[in-house]
DNA sequence: AGCACGCCGACT
DNA sequence: GTCGGCGTGCTC
């Protein structure tokens, strides 16, 4: 019997090409792009065919005959495992690792009767959406120039669309997409969202807007069965808009025809573990790929998109104006909390603007990225602090559920009565989260409703929309909450917005902290004020408590002055020598006692040298210890992308061969440093 | 990563 | 005499 060599990518940490012996007639060999169920070791696993052959290096004698092909299943493209093996190369793992986890579970598992039984019912018609189709609203001139910029493009254009909160970016881009679908009969759009509380709003407003057309979505909340469902259906082709989170990036679209990327800067599209890919690099290098337009949308884009758009990459395009007429940009007021001291954490200024809100019957927003009652506790007599005995790191008191809590390692305790070091029973919070907020309020302001909306009150599954929308009946009239609350909800009621305790950012060791303050405070800030003053909405404001009023950062937030701030951060940024200017990767290594890992990361500094490349020394993680982990990183940095590319193939190469005990890692183009 | 094989301490 | 600890090494 003829036979061919199936060479097969497999979910392995190493050396993820494998060979296998398919029987079959020449001529009816399977396709490139196609699964195949395969006996590895002793068990069965599913693997993508990545080239199929006549030969093999490989003894004979060890090959083994493949299982099945999946055939009733329309191989991936070209183009898509051309994505996989850029991302596997880039981030530099092994390529089983990149395309197979990015395939739905139940492709891998499930019995060739499920698979057929899921093909059947997409066949046999698609969830697909009718209803009485809204038209599109009018655009504003900037808004229409933007859409059919957009709508027009050809080849791969990279669009940057700046807009500040409420300047209708979401209309730019369905009468955008509405242009693309039009033209190309069978042409599909993805459409990528930071967080998947994010979907269900967008996802409303494109089945209204495209009745007919086919949406699926792709986020980590779906079940396995719908992931299998939406996937095949973007797979397929017949879902014409894939709306979705970082992990959609890797569906299979074969129609692809535009991509955008919402909010483009936040940090969330960055994965954090196993893979650490960046959607938003990923979109653009698809877009490249194959030759059409991206749309990068945010209030405040990335220094990476902003250096593109004034170098001329990326063409920029700008929404001045709120779209909704006479909605006006909030006014942001600096509060001075060394002249105004606060109470309970709020300054006078900002609780008689809190009265005022309440006597109009409106809504207010109080900002604190602080969950729980108070950081850290501590004895007063000798100075012990709540530090967690698994972590670099404080234990967090929860006083609903009197218990201290580390938020690293989810320690939990029982709040001491005592101090345990000697014995005084006065021990004092110190600091303040968002529960002790909420407390305060209470008794400021008995008779106000007031939520608090943070990751503890939302634990239970649906409570956060059920948060959400009684505020948006109106059931609330002072809301609190972490950066939860920050991003996407419109509520139009509210027209107060004080943000708590912004400070501890500004003298953050991370470089970029201050860029992701200010996206943020503009990001919570475009809560309010969304509702036109002709429809009866009052001015909005923005109260900003701080100590360091002449902060420059500050003055920009007041002005709404992106342009600036961006343009002097970028200039230190090429000063200091620091990405966008410069491009990092972080070699992570971790162990149970630090020296180990730091000897590891000493031996990989001098076991690589190149021109171009510089190699800093180890230090240890600025949070060192988590769950009893010792934890340390060692900077890698180079002027040059592809000079930082080659270095790191073949420095990995010889970081392998050292057999270290140490568990180590690498992240190319790190955020957190 | 899994999952074997493999060589040394406390149990029916 | 076995059960099982997790150290080392392979998977076409």
């Amino acid at each position: 019997m003829a036979f061919c060599i199936l060479h097969i990518a497999l979910d392995t940490p190493l050396n993820s090409g494998f060979d296998y012996r398919w029987p079959c007639a020449p001529g009816e060999e399977p396709a490139v792009g196609q699964l195949a169920l395969v006996n590895f070791g002793n068990r069965e696993v599913v693997g993508l065919i990545i080239a199929v052959r006549h030969a093999t290096e490989v003894p004979l004698d060890k090959l083994k005959d493949a299982l099945a092909v999946r055939g009733q299943l329309a191989p991936l493209t070209a183009a898509w495992l051309a994505l996989a093996a850029f991302a596997a190369d880039y981030y530099q793992r092994p390529l089983g690792e990149v395309a197979l986890p990015g395939l739905p579970k139940n492709l891998r598992t499930l019995t060739t009767v499920a698979l057929d039984r899921a093909l059947k019912k997409l066949a046999k018609g698609a969830p697909v959406h009718d209803g009485a189709p809204c038209g599109m609203p009018a655009l504003n001139s900037a808004q229409q120039d933007a859409a059919d910029a957009i709508g027009g493009a050809v080849g791969f254009t990279p669009l940057l669309l700046y807009g500040v909160t409420g300047s209708g970016k979401t209309e730019v881009y369905l009468q955008a997409c509405a242009q693309v679908l039009a033209r190309e009969a069978d042409g599909q759009i993805l459409i990528l969202v930071p967080e998947i509380n994010l979907t269900p709003q967008l996802e409303g407003n494109i089945r209204a807007r495209f009745p007919g057309v086919m949406l699926a979505t792709l986020h980590s909340s779906l079940s396995e069965g719908e992931r299998m469902l939406h996937w095949l259906a973007a797979h397929q082709g017949q879902a014409r808009i894939v709306l979705g989170t970082r992990l959609a990036i890797l569906a299979s679209l074969p129609h692809l025809k535009l991509i955008v990327v919402d909010e483009e800067h936040d940090p969330s599209y960055k994965q954090q573990e196993g893979l650490r890919y960046s959607a938003r690099d990923l979109a653009v290098w698809r877009a490249r790929q194959l030759g059409i337009p991206i749309v990068l949308g945010s209030a405040t884009p990335s220094l990476e998109t902003w250096h593109h758009a004034h170098s001329g990459r990326y063409r920029k395009l700008e929404l001045r104006e709120r779209a909704v007429k006479d909605a006006v940009l909030p006014r942001v007021t600096l509060l001075d909390m060394e002249r105004d001291k606060p109470v309970d954490g709020i300054t006078k200024q900002l609780m008689a603007a809190l009265r005022q809100r309440l006597e109009r019957g409106e809504q207010s927003l109080l900002f604190l990225n602080r969950r729980g009652y108070a950081p850290v506790i501590s004895c007063e007599a000798c100075g012990w602090i709540s530090e967690c005995t698994r972590c670099t790191s404080f234990m967090v008191l929860h006083k609903p559920e009197h218990r201290l809590r580390c938020h690293h390692c989810s320690l939990e305790l029982r709040i001491p009565r005592h101090c345990p070091t000697c014995g005084n029973v006065d021990l004092q919070p110190l600091g303040r989260g968002t529960q002790r907020v909420e407390e305060g309020l209470q008794q400021l302001f008995p008779e106000a409703r007031i939520l608090r909306i943070d990751a503890d009150s939302t634990r239970r599954k649906g409570s956060a929309q059920a948060a959400f929308d009684s505020v948006h009946r109106g059931e609330v009239d002072i809301l609190i909450g972490t950066q939860m609350v920050a991003k996407g909800h419109d509520f139009k009621k509210l027209t107060l917005v004080g943000i708590l305790n912004p400070d501890t950012a500004l003298f953050s060791q991370d470089y970029r902290a201050s860029e992701r303050l200010f996206a943020q405070l503009m990001q919570v800030a475009g809560r309010a004020g969304r509702a036109a003053r002709s429809e009866g909405g009052s001015a909005s404001e923005v109260l900003v408590q701080t100590r360091y009023a002449a902060h420059p950062l500050y003055a920009a937030v007041v002005n709404h002055d992106y342009d600036r701030f961006a343009t002097a951060l970028l200039e230190e940024r090429r000063q200091a020598a620091l990405p966008p200017y410069m491009y990092q990767a972080l070699l992570r290594a971790e162990a149970r006692e630090l020296a180990l890992a730091i000897a590891f990361l000493e031996q990989a500094r001098d076991c690589g040298a190149h021109e171009g490349i510089t190699i800093n020394d180890p230090i240890p993680m600025t949070m060192t210890r988590v769950f009893n982990v010792e934890r340390a990183q060692l900077l890698v940095e180079s002027a040059s992308r592809p000079a930082l590319q080659g270095f790191l193939r073949q420095w990995l190469a010889s970081l392998r061969a050292l057999k270290s005990r140490v568990k180590w890692s690498l992240e190319v183009d790190p955020l957190d440093i």
